[in-house]
DNA sequence: AAACACGTCAACCGCACTCCA
DNA sequence: CTGGAGTGCGGTTGACGTGTT
């Protein structure tokens, strides 16, 4: 006897979601908020296995997720955490805060995996393994001075900038489409409310907290299940208050700890990720 | 204009993990 | 301690769009 389906298979639909699906589903989670995945289904006559509605929901439909149009910036993060992370794709994405774990995935399989190669079929196999063999908390090409400028513009890019070309609030389109759709959807969120910290998880739910100690404006996550908090979380809750708001918000607070504080945090990202230093040293698989 | 090749990405699959009774 | 339920995550698929011949 194997392993039992998800879901009830019988009558179950397939593919691509309907806007009339999308609505029902942005309608029930704003009155229920996410989780409890499997009542979805149940409790809106959705024909959807839940772990569809789940995704449904995490990739497309939550707000402060962008689509597409991935900036050079978020270019070199990706490649640095995934010479740091390997295929972490969750991990990778709790650090990009408007993207997913899908998203991210597809476009380093489809984008950046094919320019690395094409860059790194320039450049000499040591020279490429140097860049990203020994050192896990500086940038690979720039801080070892490669002569692949590709590889280096990108890294360079996203050492320097933070977020200049990216604007830090946006909600996805088709988070536009839906609430064009859905009156009065999103009127307790305004575009111009800065978006809560990275978040892959919806079955959390996010509230904001004044810390005592640390009177930072947070995001508490209040798993449904009693999870863990993220390690983004437990580095965010160390960051002095003033960072989270000012220069556009908390971007810029978890940036200046990813790349000027990565020395310090490092250790914390091997235990927390359960990553070796040899592990994180592995050059990239191409 | 049609056929084919290729690229992209939304969605699915199935294993892993956590929680709880 | 154990097993079932619920959920997370990464790999993979396949439909669709675009480019090329």
């Amino acid at each position: 006897m194997g392993r039992p389906p998800c879901c009830d298979k019988v009558g179950i639909k397939k593919g691509p979601w309907t806007p009339e699906e999308d609505i029902i589903l942005v309608s029930y989670i704003q009155e229920n908020g996410p989780g409890n995945w499997r009542s979805v289904p149940i409790n809106t006559g959705l024909m959807r296995c839940s772990k569809s509605c789940r995704l449904r929901w995490t990739n497309y439909l939550r707000p402060g997720i962008k689509r597409g149009n991935f900036t050079a910036h978020e270019e070199g993060i990706i490649v640095h955490l995934q010479s740091l992370l390997g295929n972490r794709w969750a991990a990778i994405a709790s650090y990009l805060p408007q993207r997913t774990d899908n998203d991210i995935k597809n476009y380093w399989n489809t984008h950046l995996k094919k320019k690395l190669a094409a860059a790194n079929s320039n450049s000499d196999i040591s020279e490429r393994n140097a860049m990203f063999a020994d050192d896990s908390t500086s940038f690979p090409a720039g801080s070892h001075g490669s002569s692949n400028p590709e590889i280096t513009q990108m890294v360079d890019i996203a050492r320097r900038s933070p977020f200049a070309d990216c604007p830090s609030s946006s909600y996805a389109s088709s988070m536009d489409n839906i609430s064009k759709l859905l009156d009065g959807f999103m009127k307790t969120t305004s575009p111009s409310t800065p978006p809560p910290p990275p978040y892959n998880d919806t079955t959390y739910d996010f509230k904001p907290v004044v810390e005592v100690g640390n009177p930072m404006l947070s995001f508490d996550r209040m798993s449904s299940n009693g999870a863990e908090l993220s390690f983004y979380d437990e580095v965010h809750r160390q960051q002095p208050a003033s960072s989270f708001m000012e220069h556009g918000g908390y971007i810029d607070d978890y940036e200046s700890w990813l790349f000027d504080e990565a020395a310090a945090a490092e250790h914390d990202v091997a235990d927390l990720m359960d990553l070796s230093h040899g592990c994180c040293s592995v050059p990239m698989m191409f």
